[in-house]
DNA sequence: AATATAAAAGAGTTTTATGTCTTAATTTGA
DNA sequence: TCAAATTAAGACATAAAACTCTTTTATATT
């Protein structure tokens, strides 16, 4: 479904989202273990995202990444194209070049519905409707129990 | 979603299905000519379905795989179980090692109801019932034009 | 019995994804 | 202005997935 550093993504983006308010940085040790990801590895992963503008970083003492308002307002969907590409939006479920409506493969058209439904979820979710739920403790990013 | 792997079974699943009535066996070479796929490569996933009873196969000369009525009720996610394992019904979408209704990853449930309509989708088509459709024509296993 | 055919098995290669480590650049604050 | 902190960037390492090639085994046919 998703890539690892597509699922560190979205978890350090709800991370920072949660842990940003107020203005506040958040540096990349906090995000690592905060979501249980290797730390140099992830490092790469929030460089993309920043270059591509769905958050803000600083450099240097009290530097860190943190999201405006704006960012806050980026879907799920913004993340996954950042990171994994469209491949989610436009490939055939079963690997043909050209798969269509028009040419289907034999899954194409229950596929067709269930992906309708997948990109829906990923984009009617912006970041910062995740941060309160966060806060209240109603879900995680972590397992409770790290190994 | 599935590994390429995945999707050269499935493919190949069908299309023996497709060819092998009345008992013809099939080679592995009209199958990969007939999928679009790397002969080699899927010999080793055809003998690892062969071993899971998922086809049947015979070697020397007129040999090759076929299926039996049984075979035919199969579903794409017995498959999809073979070649990629489970992870599918039980993983995580973000990773998350431990994921749960009761200690859930942001998206935890609104996943679990596509999750949950994707493995009907494939536990409901049985490889029998696509070799009609595939008879007609209504469907492909590799694209009009092979590039 | 010998030969040809085709799957089974195994070894190896290439490519991609994942993960680590080091250095450079930037910024803050003393 | 200097030192410390922190992201950015790049090089490297490891692991997994995808793909290829060769040899072995079984079977049908002559």
């Amino acid at each position: 479904m998703f890539s690892k550093s597509c699922e560190y993504a979205i978890k350090s983006m709800i991370f920072i989202a949660q842990k940003s308010k107020d203005g506040a940085r958040i540096g990349i040790k906090d995000i690592a273990k905060g979501t249980d990801s290797p730390q140099h590895f992830i490092a790469k992963i929030m460089q993309v995202l920043s270059r591509k503008k769905l958050v803000h970083s600083v450099k240097g003492p009290n530097g860190g990444f943190y999201m405006d308002n704006l960012d806050l307002q980026n879907s799920i969907a913004d993340i996954v194209k950042a990171i994994d590409g469209d491949g989610l939006y436009t490939d055939c479920v079963l690997g043909l070049h050209a798969c269509s409506a028009e040419n289907p493969c034999p899954i194409h058209s229950e596929y067709s519905v269930i992906k309708k439904n997948f990109i829906k979820m990923i984009e009617n979710n912006t970041i910062g409707e995740f941060r309160d739920n966060l806060d209240a403790g109603n879900f995680h990013l972590k397992s409770i129990l790290s190994v």
